[in-house]
DNA sequence: AATAAAAATACAATCGATTGTATTTTTATA
DNA sequence: TATAAAAATACAATCGATTGTATTTTTATT
């Protein structure tokens, strides 16, 4: 009977008044007699109307839709910090795309055109590890789309990004380790030219400068920090000709099957070696021993890039660029890291 | 100087075309010529042109997109199914939106419409623990927008879905702990109204009927599965009056939270209970004892879930509706069910 | 060179909603 | 009741790309 696409003009018609009255009534606009209105919407209810986006977005050139690109939505880290970007957005009247660039440049690439294309209002960014320049979010600026990063950004100037202090992370992480009696302290990192990482190795650095210890670039074990990473990096230590006592690794999967590895080498695990990770993913309060971590706390750094994004929306004209907002990064102690318990 | 959001009129003007010229050389269309393609398709590159999705799926009715509306993005099962939809998807020229629900209704509802007004070609859908009616998806059909089930679904005439044989899975796990030498078994269902639980549920009863064990409602416990629904669980167990010395649980969630719980309270796993999960969540290989799963193929199911569906929005008058395709789903032996090794 | 056929391009309507302006209708005031 | 002011509604252009039809240009043939 009725056609299964209803538009404005199909109720417009039946009611005999013009579509914009129609478009004004659905959007409660004061132009439009209450009387009219209550027509309009009981007729659009009952033909089941639902607005086309696709043609009221183009008109209004405004999509209210966020993307957000982040390498992966199994990781723990990523999928809390999406929650918090949707309850955020949710509240505000914003939609969210989801792209996963699976850690390809490429991906990432195609990802951005796919959100452009689509026009959304703003974009979140965690970047891939093969991510080292930013022509593809130039694009972005040239073409006036806002962008914040968060978590893994890249260092490009007036760009707004919402962080955790990854340095003083990778300091506690490390002090901890050497306040639990670790004399010789490996570090895990990823790619060298992410500053999480970087930053997460400088803090590595100074912890042992401030606690007197000798820094060896031997002890940096740089990868993209997968299973298999660990588990190589682990057969590494084991055949160095001294004896490794702690483990600081940049994320928890490197440090779980680093673990694992070395508990299938006979390592006992605090007391032989001792392992900090980094991002508290879920599994690591289940492995035995449970292990010692960075908590990043997603959710809110979710939730804090996307309140920055949409004020940068809705404040195109105003300077909102370029803002740094640093969230609290906080080490949560369990079995991993209880190496020596002299004092 | 040029405008940030190039459209193919900015490009008509410049080399004196016509904007339907420029469409059809952008579009590779055989009724331009090699030589004003190029020279279009160099000043389109120039410019940074990017086309305008919005304007392009309106003229066609068709965004080449599909939605996925899942219960939470963080659980494994759900993550590699994405994985396969967007696998699939990507190799046929569609996009993806990912939605939440959270396990709400409410959110459900509002997903499917937010998905209607921005006119996807299908819907992929795994339902919360909330849904029990499909009037909404009935506000589907009757748009013409198909759609298919995976894993969570509803008994639906004539709808399409990509499941496994949940019964069978069921059944092999329960009988799995009674060859193990279990003799009194529990059974953690999630909410009896969806399908999958029902259908582990009987499968459990059919392999206890199968080995002439005694069925007992007491020893079912219906929950939604989550961390403390498996703490609780075990709560109960432990005053029963009788000995339970199995347990079959329909995710691994509330297997591992109940296997936890009963170790605080000194229970030997699985020489006191054996305990077999389901959907081989990553962390159940980590924990121990390992968990005994029942491993669900999620980036098959959602490779199968997305073909099956664009091949409906391909051939959208062929009579491909209520196609169900089962998927094989296989038990994962590790420790936490070596219960009684007298054989 | 004339002309038909074929190729290339231009014209114009369209997708569905929004919105500034114009027109009609209602209300209020003298 | 006439008329100005205000309220309600209609008209028409627009967002950017697509596509059927019409027109112009090129090529081929005699």
């Amino acid at each position: 009977m009725s056609p299964d696409k209803i538009t404005i003009h199909d109720i417009a018609r039946i009611l005999n008044v013009d579509s914009s009255t129609v478009s004004r009534a659905l959007n409660d606009s004061p132009r439009v007699t209450e009387k009219t209105k209550n027509r309009i919407i009981a007729k659009a209810h009952e033909l089941g109307y639902q607005r086309n986006d696709l043609a009221s977005n183009l008109r209004k050139n405004k999509t209210n839709t966020l993307g957000v690109i982040v390498p992966r939505i199994s990781r723990h880290f990523f999928s809390s910090a999406i929650a918090g970007i949707e309850e955020t957005s949710y509240n505000l009247g914003y939609n969210v795309i989801i792209c996963q660039s699976l850690e390809q440049l490429e991906r990432e690439h195609n990802n951005i055109n796919t959100l452009v294309a689509n026009r959304v209002d703003g974009v979140l960014v965690s970047i891939s590890m093969e991510t080292k320049n930013y022509e593809h979010f130039e694009g972005l600026r040239k073409r006036k789309i806002p962008f914040v990063f968060f978590d893994r950004h890249l260092d490009i100037p007036d760009t707004s990004s919402v962080l955790i202090d990854d340095f003083q992370a990778g300091f506690d992480a490390t002090e901890h380790l050497i306040i639990k009696g670790c004399e010789k302290i490996a570090h895990f990192s990823g790619p060298m030219h992410l500053e999480i990482y970087k930053n997460r190795c400088e803090g590595y650095k100074a912890a042992l400068l401030k606690h007197d210890m000798e820094f060896s670039e031997e002890l940096i074990f740089s990868s993209r920090l997968m299973e298999q990473d660990g588990v190589d990096n682990v057969n590494k230590i084991i055949e160095l000709p001294y004896k490794v006592d702690g483990i600081f690794s940049a994320n928890d999967v490197a440090a779980i099957s680093a673990l694992q590895q070395l508990k299938r080498n006979g390592y006992k695990i605090p007391e032989d070696i001792a392992i900090v990770g980094f991002s508290n993913e879920g599994i690591s309060a289940v492995i035995e021993p449970s292990l010692t971590t960075i908590n990043q706390p997603g959710f809110d750094i979710g939730k804090r890039a996307a309140e920055l994004l949409i004020s940068q929306i809705t404040n195109s004209n105003k300077n909102f660029i370029n803002e740094k907002i640093v969230i609290q990064a906080s080490l949560v102690e369990r079995d991993s890291s209880q190496h020596n318990m002299a004092f």
